[in-house]
DNA sequence: TCTCGTACAATTGTATACAATTATACGAGA
DNA sequence: TCTCGTATAATTGTATACAATTGTACGAGA
């Protein structure tokens, strides 16, 4: 089951379908397309240099993201992502990464237990040199294996998603040396508690790892490369 | 926002674009393409009476929502959905479901209010005459109050996404007189804890409420519908 | 001057044509 | 008989053509 989702992982980047996708999808969440701006099919079509249908796809693929929004027959308008949305990505993967450690403490298998220590051994090491491309790398990997190692398909899904959502964000923050030795930390933590079948420390833990990198990133004033993007529609919840 | 949200729903269930999409999907949930069929775009588009244009873009929104697998250049294979993702989205939903109830705490509007005590109120009225029809649009109603007044446009998405998967299934298990008394008052719970402004005990009645559905779904064998589907991927999961 | 309606332009929706890729069938050679 | 290679069919990927819808500009009439 693994084994060809991330053929078509890779096989995506390079045919045009997954190009074009990714590239609009990208250039959504960089900015580059500012809110409520309509895409014309055409224009992005001449951009990225092809036709209208793998663009049209493309856009469907967004609207179910929730990137984008499709009004029939008018046009396709851009959602964006706004400072809440990115707070509320961090609540809800918090509780679901800690469901996905909790699954994983009953399924993980044992080559993914030991590539885990390797990593957390591995980013010990380039954490010590600053080395922030592998660190965020590492750190990838790691919530990757928790993904396939919690054993559920749906699951897996929806953090994939997530994961992807704020991956922009995410990666300056952890560049960031002193997080990255306690986010190192936090996965050692998730970790143990994994190996000693203790489910629910193992949720806590993932838990807190989340809170923890939001909690990160807003002390570091990371928000600010979505300032201006706050559409007022916010009711001033403040929790 | 709510505004255009409703009315893009109901625009897609009569434009073509949507027909396609949610026949198919229907068709897919419905077990009437089994696992790791082969969908082949002329076949469908004619079966539907369209082209292969909208049903390749109905394929890439089913892919994405991971009913479909599209592997390039050789087809779209049906993913399905196994006894183990039913459970899995339950217990997904019940975090979330949870997560909303808490965040509606805080951000829901008098007039939601109002209209979720008016459902709990019919809902009675209707499980007492036995009305299954009128029972499932009201619980549908009232957990779409409680997407929309959680304020969060992301978890809204998400949990609108599950409520459609498991749709199917729900329908069946409401339609018992006595779970949908009881379901009712879980939704009572829900609400009194909100109106009194508790976040801590909304959020765990909505839990319980996902929870509990699922256990009585499990209880009355609803499951079979779904028999035979099991793939033997799974490793053993049993909590 | 303002309003309304019609024509035209722009854009999306769908169907079809063509290209590229993959699966299959069949036959030649060992 | 088996294997391999080539031709052919089937299917997907992309581009384009045409239809339908929507937005806009302009002018006639009050």
């Amino acid at each position: 089951m693994k084994g060809y989702d991330v053929k078509q992982e890779v096989t995506d980047k390079f045919s045009l379908r997954g190009r074009v996708f990714h590239r609009i999808r990208e250039d959504i969440l960089s900015g580059k397309y500012k809110d409520n701006e309509e895409l014309k099919e055409v224009a992005i079509g001449e951009e990225l240099g092809v036709s209208r249908t793998p663009v049209r796809e493309a856009f469907r693929q967004l609207e179910l993201e929730g990137l984008i929004q499709i009004i029939p027959n008018k046009g396709a308008y851009v959602t964006g992502i706004t400072v809440k949305d990115v707070k509320d990505i961090y609540m809800i993967r918090s509780l679901l990464e800690g469901l996905c450690a909790k699954w994983a403490t009953h399924s993980i298998t044992k080559e993914q237990l030991e590539e885990l220590e390797e990593i957390v051994y591995l980013t010990e090491f380039h954490a010590s040199r600053g080395n922030s491309e592998q660190i965020t790398e590492l750190d990838n990997r790691f919530h990757e294996i928790l993904y396939e190692a919690c054993n559920s398909k749906m699951l897996e899904h929806q953090l994939r998603d997530f994961h992807d959502y704020v991956l922009r964000v995410r990666r300056k923050t952890l560049s960031k040396y002193k997080r990255s030795t306690q986010s190192n930390k936090e996965h050692k933590e998730i970790l143990t508690a994994i190996r000693n079948k203790d489910e629910k420390k193992a949720e806590e833990a993932a838990n807190r790892h989340v809170l923890n990198a939001y909690e990160n990133m807003v002390k570091n004033g990371l928000y600010e490369a979505y300032a201006g993007e706050e559409t007022g529609n916010e009711r001033g919840r403040t929790d």
